[in-house]
DNA sequence: TCTCAAAACTGAAACGTTACAGGTAAAATG
DNA sequence: CATTTTACCTGTAACGTTTCAGTTTTGAGA
């Protein structure tokens, strides 16, 4: 009927709306799909003058490649997913990761898919079901323990991942880790130059390695600066808050109470703070609090508190960059990337 | 050369890893691919004993339909898209959202892609771009003004959307909402029965509808219940929370002082509280404060402010919900909530 | 016994892309 | 002038799915 070899209504079905295809773009420079394609991707068989044209003629339309074809052809999906946990810190943790990973993806082709778990459950379901799904060309997650089985399964099956937190397993990959060690040592240093001598650490729970360096950095500083520790029981940054604040209260109307307490995050903090009052001392008399957050708001309401401040947001965009290098076959030892702790401005002078 | 016909590993190649896809039941089987299709489908015109078999054998094998393949055929991308401002409220907002509708998303074939966005710039960019290029099958936006470009564009081109907040602009579209003229109207009432009779609103930005609501309730309410309005000048729920702060100890310190604050949002409150102390006023004695939070932590801090909690998890389950039944063909008028304020019952007994 | 309908099943084509294995014409080589 | 390169370009097949238009088989009806 028409000129066959070629799809019968294309040039006027194209014209009209429908989104531009490689196949649009050969018709209107009356090249093959191929050479389109190959002249998109700049191609060294390809002539100059060929691509120029392709170029012009795709902006001009606004092509863009459909994902599903490039995905079921390449296997490529373009996505990066993000593994969360239901029970992240409340604090705007999740939201600044997420738009620090977004930040970095914007200019990219991947789209950011968030998958949101259960962590008492089982931490593998997710990874799993990336893993047999095919369903993302990276992982991003947190909540790292020193052996970690979702490490260790994405290594064995070659899915590229970015780990915000370090593991102590042997496996060389991709992080991004705040230096809670440093931050803990030098939390306590600050108390001992206040002249506190008894200190409280609220750490995180114990399975997780940022409870390890946390504890390293604590008893490190307690040696270097001298100072004893007053232990919190089985208190942890987890711990329901008025659990927190009702532990806080007996520990500080006890007798050995503490003089000085670091705390590893925001959200415990106030419920910590809310326990002391209630116990009768005061902030910055009785007692000196240091307290990391994520986002800065301890000051506002309590302007004795040391605070450091933890940019969530640039963990977000270190841990994007490290997993797309890594997607793209960069050594790992490459990858890896810890933040220094960094004192508030709104806190206490001294 | 073996049995020719059906591509040559198949079977060898299947059972071993590799995801299994309708061709390995097919071949399981011994049926054709479409025949496996179909019954996977529960189409009419499959035997009930071949579907049976045909299901055995996939949850046997653990088969997932291929993403890739569904949405190059069919154009069902089983995406929901949450666009979302990159200055959306820090405290826990964005976190809730994501979980409430990933709670509701688990159960199903779809995934949430996480779109941020700098609402100051363009918020049309995301929702233009999903519409170019197809790459969802429903939108989630917030920040909703009464004539929002984006809701009209949406329906246009018939793009399935629900939104988290309402418009007034002659379309019919789902929404959830909360009813923040209500919140203020019972948080007026409040503050009158506390005898304070000059109250301040820190209103949202004007643009945006629930800045309407707030002022509906609130001049409502002063009518009511008989109190004044102190006006809070350029003062926002988004103003930086030092201009805030620096405000509200003017302002605290000024002749007409309000004796009653409504605030609508958390993190503005804090900034506010701060201001009238630096002032010298005191919390429940000078002035009373109302706020709405979306996590429970004002109290922690200062348990004289009324404060009444947004569940903005639950507005994500009823969010992602409405829109998988849009997308289902459900009428939208059928998919409108409004979530009604509660009280915290850790503010103030009375 | 023959015809027809219903029930059950199936191959081909298409969605948009890329890898592969050519193809063609012009230019360089002998 | 014949032959080989080189530079550019192209058709086919395949990724996994669903739709469409059948085909085969079975059994009932005449």
């Amino acid at each position: 009927m028409d000129d066959s070899g070629r799809p019968r209504t294309l040039g006027a079905r194209d014209a009209v709306r429908e989104r531009p295809t490689l196949k649009t773009i050969a018709y209107m420079t009356g090249l093959g799909i191929t050479t389109v394609s190959r002249a998109l991707k700049d191609a060294p068989d390809i002539g100059a003058e060929t691509k120029e044209r392709v170029r012009l003629i795709a902006n001009q339309l606004g092509y863009q490649p459909n994902r599903a074809g490039v995905r079921l052809r390449t296997g490529k999906t373009n996505v990066i997913a993000l593994v969360l946990s239901i029970d992240e810190e409340l604090m705007g943790f999740t939201s600044q990761l997420v738009h620090g990973i977004s930040e970095v993806l914007g200019g990219t082709q991947y789209h950011l898919v968030v998958t949101p778990h259960s962590f008492e459950k089982d931490p593998m379901v997710p990874v799993r079901y990336i893993l047999d799904t095919g369903s993302a060309d990276g992982v991003i997650i947190s909540r790292i323990e020193p052996d970690d089985a979702r490490v260790r399964l994405m290594t064995e099956r070659n899915l590229p991942f970015a780990t915000h937190g370090r593991t102590d397993m042997g496996i060389v990959h991709p992080f991004h880790d705040y230096d809670n060690e440093n931050y803990v040592y030098q939390a306590v240093q600050k108390l001992v130059q206040k002249g506190r001598k008894r200190i409280a650490l609220l750490a995180p729970q114990s399975r997780f390695s940022f409870y390890i360096h946390s504890r390293i950095g604590f008893e490190r500083g307690l040696a270097d600066f001298g100072a004893t520790e007053v232990p919190m029981g089985r208190v942890t940054s987890e711990t329901p808050l008025d659990e927190t604040r009702a532990y806080a209260e007996r520990l500080m109307r006890s007798a050995g109470s503490p003089d000085g307490i670091i705390s590893i995050s925001g959200s415990a903090t106030i419920a910590l703070v809310a326990g002391l009052e209630a116990a009768g001392k005061k902030l910055g008399v009785d007692v000196d609090v240091v307290s990391k957050q994520s986002a800065e708001f301890l000051n506002w309401i309590r302007p004795e508190i040391y605070t450091v401040n933890e940019d969530v947001r640039q963990a977000g965009r270190e841990l994007a960059k490290a997993l797309m290098a890594r997607i793209d076959g960069v050594a790992p030892e490459l990858l890896q990337s810890i933040a220094q702790p960094v004192w508030s401005k709104m806190g206490p002078k001294d």
